[in-house]
DNA sequence: GCCAACGTTGGC
DNA sequence: GCCAACGTTGGC
């Protein structure tokens, strides 16, 4: 099963909102972006991601989960593009900050090193324990 | 608040 | 279809 990693400003959309939301989930809406679209089509209910808060935070802070695959984002008026819903479904006992991440070897390839605009990202199996175990929670 | 990186737009 | 201009993102 494949990881993914949702990046937010907190300003926008916290990890507290999306705790706040519930079992019920949100869309995970705005994407505008065809390399973020092209993941969130490959997502499938029950997948899950981390939730990393960028600029004010720059930390991955929880855990979600795809409760609804792809479909079309209503706020899109080009029609384009589409979302997901997730819901929370653990938080980092120890938030992983971005330099913690950049300071661990084995994720110097992670996309949010490589590449930190993309804001929706595939995260490897291998990258999903490090950053667990760095925030806490056991391995899966 | 600055600015580099990058994606998108639009004129040609 | 190319590419310069522009806007946005996000780390610093």
């Amino acid at each position: 099963m494949p990881y993914w990693l949702y990046k937010s400003e907190p300003s926008s959309w916290s990890w507290q909102q999306q705790v706040a939301a519930g079992p019920d989930g949100t869309p995970w809406n705005g994407v505008r972006n065809h390399s973020a679209k092209l993941h969130l089509q490959a997502m499938q209910v029950g997948d899950r991601g981390f939730f990393y808060h960028s600029n004010d935070g720059r930390a991955v802070v929880g855990v979600v989960e795809v409760i609804r695959p792809y479909y079309p984002d209503g706020t899109d008026p080009s029609g384009r593009f589409g979302m997901v819903d997730v819901k929370a479904v653990e938080e980092l006992p120890r938030a992983v900050t971005l330099d913690a991440i950049k300071a661990e070897p084995g994720l110097a390839e992670m996309v949010l090193v490589k590449n930190s605009r993309l804001s929706v990202q595939p995260v490897t199996a291998a990258e999903w324990q490090i950053v667990r175990r760095l925030g806490g929670l056991t391995a899966d």
